[in-house]
This record gives C-alpha cells, structure tokens and sequence, in this order.
DNA sequence: ATTATCTATAGATCTATAGATAATGC
DNA sequence: ATTATCTATAGATCTATAGATAATGC
C-alpha cells in the first residue's frame, strides 16, 4: 500500500514522524472539504490553515507548496478509493452474480465519494507534472482490480469469453460509469435514484459483457 | 443557434456589434489556447491580451471579467460540438447501420476537440453558478441529440425495443465513452488508435442496445 | 537546548480601472 | 465629437518565510 508518507515523500521541518503523519492528515482532511466546495485555487494557505486549526506557519512546517497539500489530499483519496473496491471485490468474490455485485460496490463506493472523485478530476491539472503522473496511476491500479475480476470470470465461464482488450476497455467503461455518477450527478441525481442508476448500468453492462450480434 | 452574444449577454463599452463578435472571437480564440495549455487560474488577463494581440485596457472594453472569458470560451466550444454532431446525424441518417455511423462520427468529433472537452471539464467549476447551469444545458443538449437518435431507431425496429429510461442512460453512455477517450487518453492513447478504439467501443454499445440476457 | 508552533510581513503577483491618446465619421 | 484603444497603476490579494515564543524531554 503506497502512501504520501513513504517513498519519495514530502520533505517536513518536523522530526517526529508520528506527529508528522497526524497533522498531514488534519490538514489534508480540511483542505479536501475546502477544494470540494470552492477548488483549489479559490482556497486559501490561510483558509486550510484555519480549518485545520493551526496557524499558517505550522501548516508550512509540514508542506513546502501549496500543491504538496493537493497532492497529498488526491492520494487520500485513492487510498480509500482503492480499500473500497478491494472490499468489494472480496465480499463479492464468489457466487454466479459475482459481477453484479461487484459492480453494485463499486458503483457505492463511487456514491460515497462523489464529491471527492469530482474534486479529483477537476483538480489534477493543478499538480505538478511529476505528481499528475502518480495520480493517473492510482486511477490505473484501480481499474486493474477490475480488470482482474473480468478475467478471472471470462476464464472460469462464468461470462462468455472475451479478448483481452476488450476486457481491457470493459473495466475502463465501468470504471468510468460510476464516476459518471459523479460528474452528471446535476442531471442524474434528478431523475434516477443511486439504486435505479445500479440496476440499470449493471442491466447494460451485462448485456455488453455477453456477446451479442455486435460481436 | 443560442450565442453568448445573444440573450442576456455579456456587457460591453463598445457600440459596434461587428466589432464585438470579431474582437470576442479574437480574443476567445488566444485564451482557449492559453486555458488548454495551462488552465483558467494560471493563465493571466495580460496574456490573453498578448496573445489576442490587442493591450489589457481594450480587452476589459469586450469583457468584464475573467469569467466572462472563461465562459464565451466554453459556449464556442459546445456550439462547436453541437454543429459536428449534428451534422453527422444528417450524414448518418439512412441506412442500416445508422447508429454505428452516429457514434462514428460524435467519437470523431471528440477527438478533434480532445483538449477543449478535457478543459470543460476541468473549469467548468470555475464559472459563477448561473454560467455552470448554462455549460451544463448545452451539455444536456448534445446528448439529447443522441436520446433522438435511439428513440428513432428504437420505434422503427432497426434497434430492439428499450424503454425510455435505458434509451436516455444509453444516450449518456455514449456521450461519456466520446469524452472518455479525452479524459484518459493518457493511457487510451498508448494502446489503441482512435479507429480501435471505435471499433471496440462500437462493438461494445451495440451489444449493450441488442436485450442480451440481462435485460 | 531541542522541537514545535506562532505572529507578523516581505515580496510577488494579478485583476480591473482611470485617464490619456489615437482613429473614425459627420 | 464620438468611438475605440492604449499606458500606467491602484488596490487587493496570496504564498511562503523570518524571527520570536511556547512546549517538551533529558
């Protein structure tokens, strides 16, 4: 499990690495509820500060930029993205409608986060390029998972067989199906409940998975 | 054919309205550029001045604010996109495999404009709140394009019966998967070729439409 | 005496406008 | 004499840091 703190981390001015990975994570908490409502760019070093509840001194003791704090809050995110789906898949790891079900966690999960995967796709741009990058892979790790679950199925028979792109770009679509939750949630969320947006992509998927006369 | 210029449009100093569609045009030109390149915020009203190639004092004469421009920029763009659908409705709209035609087409559309799309989605949030609603209505209005198309295939059997939900989620759908190929083209791009990528995504909606057993 | 935190502000922007100048048309 | 354009800058930020103060642990 990768994480900001490990690795090529963020540089700190504080020694103590337990304080280090608290305090990161009470201002990163803040700052992700003040992206999502007004962006990066409209929130403030000063605003993150105060909501994190520490002085603006203190909040530059544990980042260098303001795109450190960014950066740090996408990861969060894909960190619990990541535990999400990966539960999911657990839960739902056997039975015939093992897809279905999977699908329908994924499709909670991405609920659950809205505003958050909203924020991510709006906000990326706003990194520096090295840590674009890093973010694209977290999205990419995450459509690994279900591209592992198409193949597993499409193996064991449990779905008529599918080349190997094509099982590629599936995970892409479902992927992208709940994150569409996310940013036409304006229009949706007005006519389909969470539920009925989960019945009727998971109906569309399947149909798309089981090879019609289009294939 | 709604405008910027039109309706409860953006205010100007200058009389001539010739003047002000060429100098908006001008001037909404450079800054798509700019927005593209380098994002809203980061981009300044100076170097949008410079680009346009008019000083910073006669641009605020067309504009009065940095919104302003933001905005006429994204309505040029979906009036842009608007067109290209449409027409390739009229080109598709014979023949048997009409809808694979239509899809061939928006897809197309959506890569042209690859850079535009990926930055609607990016500034979007961006804009004053009444500006958001309007970027979202011509969003609504090219998938309502499509939903027309399915409906019509739908009634005259060249598709199997759906019902209206699935028609409209399908419309959506169809939509995402053309922006998909802008918003993750960073990995897209490495393994498929834009005519993969149709063929596949082709493949991939027809069957979706032909009632398989999870329908 | 070391580590963490704070206050106060330097320095660097950037948007938007005021007032001066140039171009146009009667 | 009206309309369009320009230069120069006021005024309002905002990030990031320097230097002072408080808290902690030996």
């Amino acid at each position: 499990m990768r994480n900001a703190t490990r690795g090529d981390a963020i540089p700190t001015q504080v020694k103590d690495p337990n304080l280090v990975e608290r305090r990161r994570r009470q201002i990163a908490d803040a700052a992700a509820r003040l992206f999502v409502e007004k962006g990066f760019h409209k929130t403030t070093t000063r605003q993150i500060a105060r909501a994190a509840d520490i002085s603006i001194g203190s909040l530059y003791e544990y980042f260098t930029t303001k795109e450190d704090i960014l950066y740090i809050v996408c990861d969060f995110i894909h960190t619990e993205m990541e535990r999400g789906v990966a539960t999911a898949m657990a839960d739902a790891s056997g039975g015939r409608d093992a897809l279905a079900k999977v699908i329908r966690e994924y499709f909670m999960v991405c609920h659950r986060m809205s505003d958050f995967i909203l924020m991510i796709y709006q906000e990326t741009q706003s990194l520096p390029r090295q840590w674009q990058q890093r973010v694209l892979e977290n999205e990419l790790r995450i459509t690994g998972l279900l591209v592992g679950v198409l193949a597993r199925l499409s193996q064991s028979n449990e779905l008529p067989h599918l080349d190997e792109r094509s099982i590629e770009l599936t995970a892409h679509n479902i992927v992208v199906m709940g994150h569409m939750w996310t940013f036409r949630r304006w229009f949706l969320g007005k006519h389909y409940s969470i539920e009925d947006y989960i019945a009727l992509q998971t109906a569309a998927i399947l149909r798309m998975c089981t090879g019609g006369p289009g294939n």
